[in-house]
DNA sequence: GTCTATATCCAGATAGAC
DNA sequence: GTCTATCTGGATATAGAC
């Protein structure tokens, strides 16, 4: 019985979805070059043939991870940007949503982490690299200009903007790394303790 | 004509130090695996067979250089407990000398850097997954200490002393991250944006 | 779409000359 | 101590059957 072309659809939608997961995690626990295909196909219960039916490298995997994370984060950023709060406020829901989501989601902190990793080496697919290029300045640009308008409001520590913007993102990265690290034993700090830095 | 023993000893320490300081670059910028033996070499300056000369594997350099990594913080940790000084100020004192580090030299943040990539990694010898278990917990239960003493003479905020530990460390690794992804272009931030979180 | 079998290539490690 | 040449194993990627 043949199917349809809807049905074929959802299921490469769905080998493709397995596929990205299990290479997440793999990829964040043990890095691009230390995990083997065989490893992606024993973690999704596929043969190693039908990874390369849905894909033709491993860094084709790697790069299409590297632009879901960046997707993602941006999408959080931008809509931080957009939503009606004074800064400071902004800077509490920032930190309160990373800390929730980095404690209950395995994926989450492994999108962090993985992008941390990617920034840092140079061993990595072209494309990957040119995300990584494009995208890794705007999370950074967007926290130091919040931080600018509630200096300016009198809200938020006259440290400087810069510094600042960096703390905000090394942090939650340095949180990330921990999480990775500890997997679900790991538990939140409270936000207020970060906030500390800011207002 | 012949060299005496010292002259060769002298020789193979220098090695081994070009040895090691070459794979801590490789390793930290392209992680354990895609780092090759001919890049070492070529590094170095040495040939292949040569580095096989003075580590009979990869791994071997690697488990070393985790060793190096907490010789050297286990050092620093313990000097910083045994100081004289109030606990709200070891903490300062600890901030500013690692940011100064962090910021001056390439090799700092490339340890921590390491320590924190193979903290997470399951992909590494045996030898170094035992060096990291049986050391990480020491720099943050020092500190942990350090805090509950403060928070008892009431000169550090009242916030749960082991995730202000926690946060402590992970800002050190967070900030070795972005010094790693930035190179020598990385200017360290006010220690005391830090500070405001404990005092 | 999916699997098994296989070709190819490349990195780790060794051998042996100097 | 150092180099070049080589062996060997294992991982990527392909081919072809079902």
């Amino acid at each position: 019985m043949p199917r349809n072309r809807e049905q074929n659809e959802l299921m490469r939608s769905q080998r493709t979805e397995q596929i990205l997961a299990a290479s997440l995690k793999l990829f964040a626990r043990r890095g691009l070059s230390a995990t083997k295909i065989s490893d992606i196909a024993a973690e999704t219960g596929m043969s190693q043939g039908l990874i390369y039916h849905y894909y033709s490298s491993k860094e084709e995997i790697y790069t299409e991870i590297i632009k879901d994370a960046f997707r993602r984060l941006n999408e959080a950023v931008t809509i931080l940007k957009n939503i009606q709060l004074p800064p400071e406020e902004k800077i509490k829901k920032a930190f309160e949503g990373l800390l929730i989501n980095l404690e209950k989601s395995d994926d989450s902190a492994r999108y962090h982490y993985l992008v941390a990793q990617a920034s840092v080496s140079d061993a990595i697919p072209e494309g990957a690299k040119k995300t990584i290029m494009e995208n890794r300045d705007y999370p950074y640009q967007i926290m130091e200009e919040i931080i600018r308008e509630g200096q300016e409001q009198g809200t938020i520590k006259k440290y400087d903007p810069n510094q600042m913007s960096v703390i905000f993102w090394t942090t939650i990265k340095g949180l990330a790394f921990h999480r990775a690290v500890l997997g679900n034993r790991f538990k939140a700090p409270s936000a207020d303790i970060l906030m500390e830095m800011f207002i």
